[in-house]
DNA sequence: TAAAAAAGAATGAACGTTCATTTTTTGTCT
DNA sequence: AGACAAAAAATGAACGTTCATTCTTTTTTA
């Protein structure tokens, strides 16, 4: 258990107060006047801690980004074996997409429009850095299609943020079974 | 060849505009003044054609989606063999994702954004019907796995959307190659 | 009591939208 | 066909509002 100081539990409802106004409304509906109310700040307090909204936005960004691979990787071990590995990664995904469903939403936003800019962008991918290990391990085992990593990434993770954000709209329930049929696909994708 | 009055011209003047900016600079920074002088007209004209900007984008992402759902059934027949009818569709889309790009990153950007209203999501749902019948009858003839609709749209045709975006931000170049891997991706994690 | 943090009010710029005019088109009459 | 008037389309400037950001003052912390 962390405790906070009172500067770093402001700046948390203020990061809480940019993924939840900018999941709902969308960056363009999001001034700093809303975010600074929703976190019970002052909107002049916003810029003690951040240098403008864009900086904000980088950093909440990079920010989620870097928690949710963290979480991803929290259990798995370099040592595994490849299908075991991709299992425990996957169904870590899934975990933080469905449970952190504010984040991950906040994350497909940034990941599909320009509100992100390039650097943040990039200091956002490297943390997936273990994962692509992997799949190149994973490659030369030859327990892996000899795919691109785009390719792989494309059919084997990125689909939970498709059905993450049908399941936030309420379009349909993805429940145990759903993901266990879901992580079949994902791995029937990419093993050779 | 269909003849455009003048009228027509600006309007399309004024939604391809709109699809350039969005895509650019995202909702936030593409305000009416910049629109209209894309199209070269002046901000007021754009309320000829469009009740407010929330009304123009949902008016462009109606269209580009009906454009892009009849581009992706323009060569299927409801009488295709369920292989074969999937195959007509997804090279359709994929054709479509990389040859119109730029209506294919402003879809994605508004089916990961709240930037459309609920009621133009729902109408521009209805135009992938055909997609969905096809399914239904996959799955009754038992050539198609017992997957929900959205489980199947996850893994067979919305992997396109992050190769077509990764592609326009050149991390990478989906080639024929790709394209058939990418083919046989999809295929399969659909097929019983 | 000095320094740091936070606040609310203020500021100028930029936005979406409207208004008063001008320009273009259309239809009619010669 | 050409002249003209009514209607429609289009304009640039202007409006009121809202925004991101800053400034000055107050409150909290050390």
């Amino acid at each position: 258990m962390t405790t906070l100081t009172k500067s770093q539990i402001k700046r948390k409802a203020l990061v809480e107060a940019t993924i939840e106004l900018v999941n709902n409304s969308g960056f363009h509906a999001a001034p700093m006047s809303k975010i600074a109310k929703m976190a019970n700040v002052s909107p002049a307090t916003i810029y003690l801690y951040f240098e403008n909204k864009q900086d904000l936005v980088n950093k909440v960004y990079i920010e989620v980004k870097a928690a949710f691979t963290e979480y991803a990787f929290a259990t798995y071990d370099p040592k595994m074996d490849v299908e075991k590995g991709f299992e425990i990664i996957w169904k870590r995904i899934a975990d933080f997409k469905l449970k952190e469903c504010e984040e991950a939403m906040f994350l497909a936003q940034c990941d599909n429009t320009p509100i992100i800019d390039e650097p943040s962008r990039q200091e956002g991918i490297k943390h997936l850095q273990p994962l692509l290990d992997l799949w190149e391990r994973g490659r030369k085992e030859g327990r892996i299609k000899p795919l691109s990593d785009y390719i792989l990434y494309a059919y084997a993770i990125n689909p939970l943020s498709f059905l993450m954000i049908m399941q936030k709209r309420g379009a349909f329930q993805l429940d145990e079974d759903h993901l266990e049929e879901a992580y079949q696909s994902a791995w029937s994708s990419i093993k050779k």
